[in-house]
DNA sequence: CGACTTCTTGAGGAGACTCAAGGGTGGTGG
DNA sequence: CCACCACCCTTGAGTCTCCTCAAGAAGTCG
């Protein structure tokens, strides 16, 4: 676990600082190894874990009506993966490896450690969970409201911003080891019309995705697609100090 | 503020005592009121901040693409209403009243205060998010992978569940004042299908929903339809005691 | 090299959309 | 109290995205 992992979401606050890394770092347990295809628990599975993916990509998925698969979020290197199961006896979704990956559990009571001896770590996490929620919500309102075009062309732009978040050096080749159907599960499409669609923006020279691998050829045009609106981050100065505080 | 509002989301949990509450509620500030279609907060505006609903009912909802809106949340009384914002400068989503509504101001410097003094509380906020993003991951997964009535279905159970936290006598009628064009953007449909959905709801004689007022006339058809799975609430023993801890 | 998964393309169909027009319903003001 | 207006609901007809079914090609892994 020590070797390789030196990115957490954390590191997209400003206001998170080494010491925070640090003690959010030590949460992991042993880590998990994963092949690609491996399904480490199952959505319904009693008492559900949380992780924390360290390296390798994992899909989390609900599976609904006649064993339609929706997947709600796909996890990246730093990444905490299980987190919205945390208030439910049963994991409300599936985890399945993408690619190889290890993860690390956090155990739920380490959790509970955090929110009484590190307020400030535990206002990262909360942060962090509201992040995802507007991501729930921007992906949500892609689905439900633009074309097959926008949904794949906005799928590509997040990320390729998530992936930069790890290696800056990222610009236009993204790797995003997806098969189409993967790409079909997160975008509300079957396999069939993404292929089209992939086909439609490459011959229209935006982008391809090939083997797991996007390059994007003229970004504006993605974005001009896609038709999401990407925010900055926020003033957190109302986040709590390191220390410890007295009761009120 | 005093008046009328005994009911939080913290009551959900078996695990929220009422000292918790009271600890809760005393967050908000001055009320605000709003009469149906006054708009709170737009999308887009700077330092967005989180109210708690008091009475009636709200929606956020994104614009995506030339003037698409999509509703990500319709909060009944006792909701936390921008939370996904704080992590934010500017707020991810517009605030709108689909009725008359009153909602008190949580200033993020009373969060932050919170996290530092009241870990129990703190954890209780951060499960509720995650309930949350549970919630829209499952209307992720019915908008994505099911069909119009499905989704309609889906909406009409999820909305007796949430009114019925407020007011357990609720069971087969519940108010939900919210137009055809409304659900429509809450389902990714056209006003036009909703209409039509409904109508075929209603002339299989499963349910109605007309001038806000959902009828539900056969509850187990209307879970077929549905088809979401629903689940209970997990032990969370995990969660701090009252008391503050001493660093570790 | 062979089996399996993934990708690609075609043809046909259907669920949901668009445009359009008429009918309720409730609120407001004279 | 009635008339008017705004908003919402309802329904029809035609269209289009996207889906389904199907089959072959390309890539991948043992």
């Amino acid at each position: 676990m020590d070797a390789g992992w030196d990115v957490t979401r954390f590191k997209a606050f400003t206001c998170a600082d080494d010491d925070d890394i640090d003690t959010f770092r030590r949460l992991a347990g042993p880590a998990i190894t994963l092949k690609r295809g491996d399904v480490l628990r199952t959505q319904g599975s009693r008492d559900p874990q949380v992780y924390i993916l360290l390296s390798g990509w994992v899909a989390c998925s609900l599976v609904v009506g006649e064993g339609a698969r929706q997947i709600v979020k796909v996890h990246v290197p730093g990444d905490l993966v299980g987190m919205p199961s945390l208030a439910a006896a049963t994991a409300c979704d599936t985890i399945e490896a993408m690619s190889g990956a290890t993860l690390g559990v956090i155990e739920t009571a380490a959790i509970g450690r955090v929110f009484s001896n590190n307020p400030r770590v535990a206002a990262l996490l909360f942060l962090v969970s509201q992040q995802e929620r507007v991501l729930l919500m921007e992906r949500l309102a892609l689905i439900g409201r633009t074309s097959a075009v926008s949904r794949i062309a906005a799928l590509m732009l997040e990320l390729r911003t998530r992936m930069r978040r790890n290696d800056p050096t990222i610009e236009n080749i993204v790797p995003a080891p997806l098969t189409q159907e993967d790409i079909g599960d997160l975008t509300g499409l079957t396999p069939v019309y993404v292929n089209r669609t992939l086909r439609q923006l490459r011959t229209s020279g935006v982008a391809t995705w090939r083997r797991g691998v996007i390059t994007i050829a003229d970004r504006d045009a993605l974005v001009e697609l896609a038709a999401v609106p990407r925010s900055e981050e926020r003033d957190t100065t109302w986040i709590p100090d390191r220390r410890v505080h007295a009761p009120a």
